[in-house]
DNA sequence: TCTAAAATATGATATTTGTCATCTTTTTTA
DNA sequence: TAAAAAAGATGACAAATATCATATTTTAGA
């Protein structure tokens, strides 16, 4: 099992603030797990006794809504936390992450978050600001969601993939993404979303290549998302 | 100026974990103003240097949106904390705050609350836990808005309304919302809104007395929200 | 590689929702 | 209290979006 000291994934949350010791105890608790594309890492509803450390991969972070229909509220990639907001409620989860590529994740048992979060408060406040984090990022996605169109709201999700996941030279978005999620992205019927796509294509906004897209023009596409 | 130790309302938020000598420091530098309905708390983009900690009253917490329409977030009201987001991510404020009632409000300087996140783990820790509260219910917005129709959302949020602000016996619900302030609720055009509550109303479901708004078939306005 | 299944695409149509105009009621203010 | 302003209500219509049907393309598995 590899070691969280020499882990470079954990700069990137807040497992950065824990002291030699603490990380050492994390590593000595920590699991690890490979999953593969489509599984589900957890689900709603779950008990989560710990927090996931994603070490590499990315995953779709969701929620059933009443009548049935699934509503993707983020992407998590590489060096994220899952978890902690269930974890410090001390509830079941209220979210489902499933693997979008191939991934491995990292499980630390909640008592050893727990200890972390009570006696070293640079690590809670680390917490604490990422949550605020969050919070902020999902009061902007309730205002687009209430006050935005689907296809603005469509504009929105090419451009936050576009800034966010080009990782390679190529225009193609490096998300394997489904029409389906795009449209549980954006909270539109998959038949409206994949009409949409096709005229952002004709239009000239974007690159269609069977299941790949790419932007073409971000700022045409700024435009529409904003309803100039 | 009345004293912290003595206020009732600090039960109701993480200020209740505080030390005595931590409370006796708020106190002597908090101030309180006293804000007539319809003025504002504070503004988006407003630096604020402290939180607000509701005396009295009750006010809508908003953001606009880019097509200049107002969203509101949520209702919030006596004893509970506000600005705690902005002032941990060290941002200006996200959102903005109007009164709906006449209100007394308190706030306590930056300083001061962060000294006592930093030296007060329970307190730190049950800041996170209203933070993670928050961030839970955000969730389920976001679902709401991008799932739900306007018609499902309006009796979602009058059975919220009927939930949480009944507070005299009679039926009707004890906020002073205007059918604009519905409508940037739900996030439907006010008239879309108003034709909607007239439906409701020969529905039975619910009973309008000009600008007062009762529930009188919670059951059936339930079916209504979870589309039966 | 061929085939079946799944995903994507598109047309037709119904439903939902927004917009603009206008009227009525309520509230505010002089 | 009367007049003006604001809020609420409603009709007509347009735009956005969902739904259902079906065709086409892509992907996965034998």
């Amino acid at each position: 099992m590899s070691k969280c000291e020499q882990c470079i994934v954990r700069q990137f949350n807040s497992l950065k603030e824990l002291s030699r010791e603490e990380l050492l105890r994390v590593s000595a608790c920590k699991t690890s797990r490979f999953i593969k594309k489509g599984e589900t890492i957890f689900e709603e509803n779950e008990h989560l006794d710990g927090v996931f450390c994603i070490k590499d991969g990315i995953c779709k972070v969701s929620k059933m809504s009443a009548n049935g229909r699934n509503q993707i509220l983020n992407l998590v990639t590489k060096g994220s936390l899952l978890g902690e907001r269930s974890l410090i409620s001390n509830e079941v989860s209220n979210l489902k992450a499933v693997a979008l590529e191939d991934m491995e994740v990292c499980f630390v048992p909640k008592s050893e978050i727990m200890l972390d979060l009570q006696k070293n408060s640079n690590f809670s406040m680390s917490i604490l600001k990422g949550m605020a984090g969050n919070l902020k990022q999902a009061d902007n996605l309730i205002v687009d969601m209430a006050q935005k169109t689907v296809k603005q709201r469509l504009a929105e999700a090419l451009l936050y993939l576009h800034r966010n996941f080009n990782f390679t030279d190529d225009e193609f978005i490096d998300v394997n993404l489904s029409r389906e999620d795009f449209a549980d992205i954006i909270g539109a019927a998959t038949e409206s979303t994949i009409r949409l796509l096709s005229d952002f294509k004709k239009k000239g906004l974007i690159l269609i290549k069977s299941k790949r897209i790419g932007i073409l023009n971000e700022l045409e596409l700024e435009k529409v998302a904003k309803d100039f």
